[in-house]
DNA sequence: AATTATAACGCAACTAAGTTGCAATAATAC
DNA sequence: GTATTATTGCAACTTAGTTGCGTTATAATT
């Protein structure tokens, strides 16, 4: 599963996931595979905006790092999700906690347009 | 409905409207007028990391006009979606084409922590 | 006013994503 | 080999949102 989302590049969404690595493996288990390597930062999830989950693997190699919190791109043409090397900016007071931050933007990719 | 969004000040999914509105309103209308009222530009929808959908009303008094594009912050605690009058920025190459963007913080809002 | 056309609504059924309980299987430890 | 523990598959369930269709309400015409 790992190697699928690494071969693709991109985020994928469970749906997606099962497709590549074929037959023989239960939506339950790879939903549960999915979460599990999401809680030890090995994927993270983003939420898109059209309801759904997709999983991107963390980058952390030094050269192509991307920054804790990145944009992403969704193509509603092609229907991947890229993470954006682009950083999410912002300043909120400090009574905020913030936790997650999930920024998608929606539209056509470099590849569809 | 909309007098509902407008006292919340906050974005609101189609259940805590309709416990707002109270009973005997049909949920697939909630919905049917919603959707319609975002396609007008009277509301703006934003999808959390809960997956779910919210509705807000999009602010055009000139005084604390709403960027086009703005973050969100949910919290998780009490359960809310507030806009935030931050803009989103971000620059792309001219080959992407963004139709929508759709950014929401999640975490403890400042009137729970 | 009566009739017709048009729009809005309620209801139920449906879809799709994601989760959970439980039994069966596989892996690990003793 | 046997006991313990972790993974998996299956089915059922939950929740959000949509859609088809018949019914009611509203508006337009005669
Ligand atoms: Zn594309
Ligand atoms: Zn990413
Ligand atoms: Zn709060
Ligand atoms: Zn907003």
């Amino acid at each position: 599963m790992l190697s699928v989302l690494s071969e693709a590049g991109k985020a994928m969404s469970q749906g997606a996931i099962q497709k590549k690595v074929g037959i023989g493996i239960n939506r339950a288990t790879i939903y549960r595979v999915l979460n599990s390597y999401c809680e030890d930062g090995i994927l993270h999830r983003i939420v898109a905006d059209d309801g759904k989950q997709y999983f991107a693997l963390c980058m952390k190699c030094e050269k192509e790092e991307q920054p804790k919190h990145h944009f992403h791109f969704r193509c509603t043409s092609c229907d991947t999700i890229e993470c954006l090397p682009i950083p999410v900016n912002f300043s909120l007071s400090d009574h905020y906690k913030v936790e997650t931050v999930n920024c998608v933007i929606s539209g056509t990719c470099k590849d569809c347009s």
